[in-house]
DNA sequence: AATATTTTCGAGACCGTTCCCGGGAACGGT
DNA sequence: ACCGTTCCCGGGAACGGTCTCGAAAATATT
């Protein structure tokens, strides 16, 4: 049963027509006789036809296709991004090609590459925690590919970008821990070279100053590629010599591993730790106590992302555009140490 | 910028050659001259030529894409299964493209015509909740495109399978929850077309009948489409006049939502009511009693998918497999009424 | 030196589709 | 009956590669 798939010249000849007419009458167009044209479509649904999209985007130098260059999919914060992409494509009749980098440097180099040679129309990227420069993607921009850089992004190239408030709300996450009385925050920051986490530091830093409170570089924790070390992470902060009285985590899963540790060690949460997480994963609601967190848009980013770049690649001649979505603090039972009405 | 791109042609126009000899070049065969090949290599590279895949394809009539449908990765089941997809995948030198149907069945239908248009080699396939039906991939299947279905496999078709004993399974967790002295065990039972869920159905009242325990339908919960009813679901448990004393639940999300409910409502875990798992998530370890669940191996799962579609892809008439993935039980805090030492 | 062999390259068909262009048929108006 | 439109349709180039075949050039063989 291995034949070839049927192409259009099959249906002219089995017609014994030209194939440019059975073009005409599969691409709905409407210079042709309307029994032919049913006379076609019968014959192609009964063949089980299905065009070939190689040929088509070959002859059309378009693919209808948008690439998606993201860490990884398991990451929720991406598999969420990637469904407010895939509702916007959807809408304008695109398709998305996903690959992951795994957060590695060369995995985005060579993703980069096929994508480009797959002539996909436009970019979705977020780099890959490894990547501290961004050279590759110069290339491509010259080449007329628009890309848009969500999250993850990329200062120092001229694309649109579509990122969080970063410094905002990590000032104001650090802020609302310094009014319920904490005075000795640790932070969990991440690779420098991420434009996240180096505003991330920056607003925690600003909001210490802010409030006149002692910055201690011990309390800075530059935490490593692989994120299974939470154990450790978790033993020098209570080891330390003025234990912290709180702690801004890098994401939601970090925070509850690290909560359910402390918990391990006897220290109550959050009275003798208030912590606080990054992503508002589901899972915060139910871990007790329940987890406050920075609810991270990542649909909306998706979704942002994918307009802009859909707009690109429509506009060619259009600027590059920077959104600000908004994320919004959300205070739960795990950083609140001033109860009311006690 | 936006220029077109650079092509084969381009480069023999520039070097007063031929368009084959570049071909020759730049596809590393042998039989051409090393200084003219080093010639048209350094222009490729100069020049930023990306071989273009379309055409390649189109030419080669493959696409060394296999192609990926599964209901949405933001369920971590799926995400998961496509790491190991991609794993194997990666090594193979093939390429993936990933289509959600959004647990919908015409979403399902249309997706599978756009990676049958996009000429993917292959195709790894899991069912949507709503497809009841399967007659949309005999086509395909007869057309000579290899399928290998996954997890949600599909019985009634000639096509290579990757599934857990689901069965087996769901009987041993429910002895289990018997071997804790539970006699009142809900079933939170998935849309029954689905093959996982009407084996893991099977497993618990075989098991229920093995150790003559009488089968209740009010402690049969046939969950719907919608998933966000937990509340309501927990709600209907506690007012049962029988109130049950084990919950075994469609998967982890839903288990540890539910158990945050009834703590609520002042039911003690397990002492009151026992609470099983599934997918074995993260989060198990870290709520709190920690949740017993069953781990379901997704990333093995996926690859051992993975590697049988590319063995048919390479080797076209092999018979179909099936390969069984065993899962395994995790008994946490959540089930154990039985504590020894006490 | 003539022939055989190997090395290197070019011409052109082909993959499946779109689309431009031009031709013939049908049809209207005179 | 003649001409101008309109309506359908076919021929064939093009998209960017690969690949087969054969030819020319270089080298080896006798």
């Amino acid at each position: 049963m291995d034949k070839k798939a049927v192409t259009i010249k099959d249906i002219a000849r089995m017609l014994n027509i030209s194939k440019s007419t059975v073009s005409r009458a599969l691409s709905g167009r409407s210079d042709i006789h309307p029994e032919t044209k049913t006379k076609i479509l019968d014959l192609a649904s009964q063949l089980q036809y299905e065009p070939n999209t190689l040929a088509i985007n070959l002859k059309q130098q378009r693919t209808n296709t948008i690439g998606v260059l993201i860490p990884e999919t398991t990451n929720r914060f991406f598999s969420r991004a990637v469904g407010g992409i895939q509702k916007v494509a959807d809408m304008a009749g695109m398709n998305i090609m996903i690959c992951q980098s795994n957060e590695s440097y060369i995995a985005e180099k060579n993703n980069l590459h096929s994508l480009v040679s797959s002539r996909v129309d436009g970019l979705l990227v977020s780099l890959s925690r490894e990547s501290d420069r961004s050279d590759h993607f110069k290339p491509v921009i010259d080449k007329g590919i628009p890309i848009v850089f969500f999250d993850r992004i990329c200062e120092d190239i001229n694309a649109s970008q579509v990122f969080t408030d970063n410094y905002q709300i990590a000032m104001e996450g650090t802020e609302h821990l310094i009014s319920q009385g904490c005075k000795r925050i640790a932070m969990m920051a991440g690779q420098q070279h991420l434009f996240t986490s180096r505003n991330r530091l920056m607003g925690y830093l600003d909001a210490l100053k802010k409030h006149n409170i002692p910055i201690l570089q011990s309390y800075i924790i530059h935490t490593q590629y692989a994120s299974n070390k939470v154990e450790e992470y978790a033993r020098y902060i209570i080891n330390l010599p003025q234990r912290p009285d709180a702690v801004f985590a890098l994401n939601d899963y970090t925070a509850i591993e690290m909560m359910h540790i402390l918990k391990k060690h006897g220290l109550k949460i959050p009275e003798d730790i208030a912590l606080l997480g990054f992503n508002n994963e589901n899972m915060c609601r139910f871990v007790e106590p329940s987890l406050s967190s920075i609810d991270h848009p990542a649909q909306d980013m998706g979704a942002a992302a994918a307009e802009i770049l859909i707009n690109h690649i429509r506009h060619p001649d259009l600027k590059p555009e920077n959104r600000l979505i908004k994320s919004k603090l959300l205070i739960r039972e795990s950083t609140l140490k001033i109860r009311e009405g006690i």
